[in-house]
RNA sequence: GGCGACAUAGCCAAGUGGUAAGGCAGAGGUCUGCAAAACCUUUAUUCCCCAGUUCAAAUCUGGGUGUCGCCUCCA
């Protein structure tokens, strides 16, 4: 596989440590709210990425952290009176909920901040004796300047940011170019851990570097997140980590491009956001995964409810194949005949054009559309009727390509039809058959209120769910 | 000022040297009692503009125009 790695601006063919245990690291959300789509897209991508190296045969340790110690979280717990605990708790619940609602799997470890707090203090330590960090009246803060490869991942000029930099009035740092690893604690209400500084809190970026060594040791094979965390986050990443233990950090870094609103990029301090949760509302968590899929994930994508309208009705021909599918399976009977053995065979095509764009950089776009090939071929294949056997096959051979995707995961509602809608069905039938058409629409238009669609196909009728 | 990304049909979007994938929307047709879904046909002589390299460029080079981002908390 190929993948596109920020440190050397160039794709480069993916080699694992060990591919018994692809070593991942995905900066996860600070929980001080619902996540917003532009949040989401890491998640669903390197979900995707995880599904994929999975589906290769290789085994991933994914390690997604949880920021629950911030200033934002502190705000946020001051305005509504209750504890920073109590805020990050409640909104790690409703992470997992809109998570979930995507498709996206639980990683294999969900660090905390509050968790890791001993081994950040004794990070952050460490970089004070190897003299790479300075105490300031309780404040840490780590000094770029003696890290002779800062810059290396964001392709930044020391000497250039410098004169960029912003310096604030009151600063303790030495430098404008030095950031905290450590704070001290500025008032008595303020969530607070005891250290050889005295009583503060660990700074952004000191905890990424900590958690990512516990959970996955000295050098990772993939450190992920969004682009906007290339400079400063990943960059001071880097300078922490390899500072403390000589060796690479991550051997690949990627980055996915944003999501906008009217061409401006997405985020929390715009205020043009939109959160997961509402946009829950009006579409489908499915919906909102094949949006964020249907481009490279490297490129912008503008969000809009036009463009949610597109994705809906191209997830809609997915979830249809899938549908008429379950159908014939349900209604038919035999084994494949020597024409669907041959076409099954054909489906192989489309498997390999999805792998190789899987291949070239997670290109997921491509791989949408050797899915839709596939549905092409699967719906010319049973058009005229099929075997069981061929029906079961031909939804096994879809499902291994949009399990990998995470598409077409979450169950349309053929569980719940009850008495009263069979009944329904079934004087609709006989007013057909009596070529009583009025009353057969009248049903059909009734049902149809109530979110369920008939197709009359030559295997009787099929009921869909919303 | 420094660093970087992008520009392909009505819309979304792949394609990075060999003659424009796929999806949505639209049009016509087949099927259907009518629908729905599906299938077939159709929708860019052309890839922001100009110049160059080449037998050959959307793809490479140079110049321009436009849009966006990072350099400050942000996925």
């Amino acid at each position: 596989m190929k993948i596109y790695n920020t440190l050397t601006r160039k794709k480069e063919e993916f080699v694992p440590i060990d591919k018994d245990e692809i070593k991942i690291y995905v900066c996860g959300p600070t929980v001080y709210n619902y996540f917003h789509i532009g949040n989401a897209r890491p998640f669903v991508v390197f979900d995707t990425l995880r599904k994929y190296l999975e589906y290769r045969g290789n085994n991933v340790k994914f390690v997604q952290n949880f920021t629950d110690v911030d200033d934002k979280i502190i705000n946020k717990a001051r305005e509504e009176g209750v504890s920073a605990g109590e805020v990050s708790e409640k909104y790690i619940e409703e992470y997992y909920k809109d998570a979930a609602a995507l498709n996206v799997k639980k990683a294999t470890v969900h660090p905390k901040v509050t968790e890791n707090m001993n081994e950040i203090i004794s990070f952050v330590k460490d970089l004070i004796d190897l003299g790479y960090a300075y105490e300031v009246e309780g404040d840490v803060y780590y000094s770029t300047r003696t890290f002779k490869d800062y810059g290396k991942l964001s392709g930044q000029n020391i000497e250039d940011l410098e004169s960029g930099a912003r310096i604030e009035i009151g600063e303790k740092k030495r430098d404008p170019l030095d950031f905290a690893l450590w704070k001290a604690r500025k008032t008595e209400d303020e969530i607070a851990w005891e250290s050889p500084w005295g009583l503060g809190r660990p700074g952004w970026h000191i905890e990424c570097s900590t958690m990512s060594k516990r959970y996955l040791g000295d050098t990772i094979d993939i450190h992920a997140g969004g682009q906007d965390l290339t400079f400063p986050h990943h960059e001071n990443e880097v300078a922490q980590s390899e500072a403390h233990s000589g060796k690479q950090f991550a051997n690949y870094w990627m980055h996915n491009g944003y999501i906008t609103i009217d061409n401006e990029k997405m985020s929390k301090s715009k205020g043009n956001f939109f959160t997961v949760r509402d946009i829950l509302k009006s579409y489908g968590g499915e919906v909102i995964r094949f949006f964020l899929l249907s481009g490279h994930y490297r490129n912008p994508i503008n969000f809009s409810d036009s463009l949610m309208e597109q994705a809906k009705n191209g997830l809609a021909r997915m979830q249809n194949a899938q549908g008429t599918l379950k159908h014939l399976i349900s209604t038919c009977q035999g084994t494949m005949t020597q024409e669907e053995t041959k076409a099954l065979e054909g489906y192989d095509k489309y498997r390999q054009e999805f792998i190789q764009a899987m291949e070239d950089d997670l290109n997921t776009a491509d791989a949408i559309s050797a899915v839709f090939e596939l549905i092409t071929a699967i719906n010319t294949a049973v058009k005229d009727g099929a075997s069981k056997e061929f029906a079961e096959k031909s939804l096994e051979s879809l499902m291994e390509l949009t399990t990998v995707l995470g598409l077409l995961q979450q169950e349309e509602g053929d569980g719940g039809i009850d008495d009263e809608i069979q009944a329904l069905v079934d004087e609709r039938q006989e007013a057909r058959k009596a070529k009583n058409f009025a009353r057969a629409d009248e049903i059909r238009d009734l049902l149809k209120e109530k979110g369920i669609t008939l197709k009359d196909t030559p295997q009787g009728v099929q009921i869909i769910k919303e």
